[in-house]
RNA sequence: GGGGAGGUGGCCGAGCGGUUGAAGGCGCUCGCCUGCUAAGCGAGUGUAGUGUGUUAAGCACUACCGAGGGUUCGAAUCCCUCCCUCUCCGCCA
């Protein structure tokens, strides 16, 4: 969530960095509920105010007829006070429910740009492009030739966009993990986490996921929990409501756990293979920084996710996502895309992101900063990596 | 799933309708004292919102004793609903 304070105090500001994301924004409309709600405050707080003095003169009142009357000269304060409180809750509810509709404000050295095709590619990166002297197969087809995906069976326990991995590449997804988990927690500073895998809606709405995205999310609406779709969710939320002692950050938190899209939105799109699937494995990697050094903290972030891409012998590149492009709450965000010789195409194995204080404000993360007192702190996440589309790269690469 | 206990400030713990944002203790901060440390003495020590200040300090007010409703002039205290924790029984990987 964007802060009120910095749209209320630069609105032409906000309205311009904002629409670098190509959406519009009712300024004017944010500023007109925003006074509603303060002016209805004030009058509701000096009623408030008066309803206070006067009961405690009643306690104060040992005599029955005199008491009796400060009793009578209040009555329909109480009215007056719900009335105008309801009308405050409302406004309230208005105004929040637009600004949590509203994304991250992009950094200023995002590239500016309409949509995807204008991301920035850095140079390309790590193992050398292979030579095949014959055609690489997607890896579909590979995976089915030598029985290491079953898509048939998969399809028939539980539909399309699902898959069964079996024996060798089931146990390099094993490995796999193991070994990006080592790498973060031993070279990177990671504490390895296991978070629980569905959660509250609020704790959604904390990271950005809800209100807008439900549609792209698992619901299970007896016990209204949610399958969390990103690591990022959980463990962003862990330190919800929680002032962090200064001292104590950065927090660097790694966690391997499946995750769990609907995809609706991507309906007909890349239908073959496990690029695009309702459930796949992902290291996450989320960083609880001062707001100071989240810029720094976003390089190094990007940095530890290649560093698993390079090791793995990936041909690779960054991607400098555009305004157009940037997620709902993300103010800053570098993918890493692998290149696949199968299917001919780059896949996105990680998405580097600095969320600023957006996130930490829907979620209240705060620290003690060094001036002793509560302040937003910055979060990031990224993965390091995304399990099926390495497993793409590197069956079709070798 | 059934029964019992309980959720109060950083922590422990009183309060159970009126000047209680909340006794007392611990912790923490500052000062005094002190070979050092400990002890002792004094003062201070929640979060947010609104208003007013130079978007500072400060000041005033409002809200917050698990969450949300209700009763009342007035609720941490009474009533209802929900959530969570502990515990006993049942079931179960």
């Amino acid at each position: 969530m964007n802060d009120i304070r910095m749209i209320r105090e630069n609105p032409e500001e906000f309205k311009q960095r904002i629409e670098a994301r190509q959406i519009e924004v009712d300024v004017d409309q944010i500023l007109a509920l925003d006074t509603q709600r303060r002016a209805l405050i004030t009058q509701v707080e000096e009623i408030k105010a008066e309803r206070n003095a006067g009961s405690k003169l009643v306690g104060k009142t040992k005599d029955p007829a005199e008491r009796q009357q400060l009793i009578d000269q209040m009555a329909g304060l109480g009215d007056k006070i719900t009335a105008l409180d309801t009308q405050a809750t409302e406004v309230d509810r208005e105004l929040n429910d637009i600004l949590l509709g509203i994304p991250n404000l992009p950094d200023a050295d995002v590239p500016i740009g309409k949509d995807e095709t204008e991301n920035v590619p850095g140079p390309e990166r790590g193992a050398p492009l292979r030579e095949f002297g014959f055609e690489p197969k997607p890896h579909w087809d590979l995976a089915e030739e030598l029985e290491l995906i079953d898509f048939e069976r998969a399809a028939k326990i539980a539909g399309s966009r699902t898959y069964i991995l079996r024996g060798d590449l089931a146990r390099l997804q094993r490995a796999l993990i193991d070994w990006m988990l080592d790498v973060h927690t031993s070279r990177h500073g990671y504490l390895e986490v296991q978070p629980p895998y569905q959660v509250f809606a609020e704790t959604l709405v904390g990271t950005s996921q809800l209100p807008k995205f439900a549609d792209t999310l698992f619901h299970d609406i007896e016990e209204d929990k949610w399958l969390i779709p990103t690591a990022e969710v959980p463990v962003t939320n862990f330190y919800r409501e929680e002032i962090l002692d200064g001292n104590t950050l950065p927090v660097y938190h790694v966690a391997a756990t499946p995750c769990f899209r609907r995809e609706k939105v991507s309906a007909g799109r890349d239908v073959r293979g496990i690029k695009r699937v309702f459930q796949f494995m992902k290291v996450e990697l989320v960083k609880f920084v001062k707001p100071e050094e989240s810029a720094d903290e976003l390089m190094r972030l990007v940095d530890e996710a290649c560093y698993i891409a390079e090791e793995l012998g990936l041909h690779y590149r960054l991607l400098d996502l555009c305004t157009g492009d940037l997620g709902f709450g993300a103010a800053h965000t570098y993918d890493i895309e692998v290149w696949a010789p199968g299917c001919q195409e780059w896949l996105e194995v990680s998405s580097c992101s600095n969320m600023r204080d957006f996130q930490a404000r829907r979620a209240n993360i705060r620290y003690r900063a060094d001036n002793g007192k509560p302040a937003l702190l910055h979060t990031l996440n990224g993965s390091g990596l995304a399990l099926p589309r390495v497993l793409i790269a590197i069956m079709e690469d070798h």
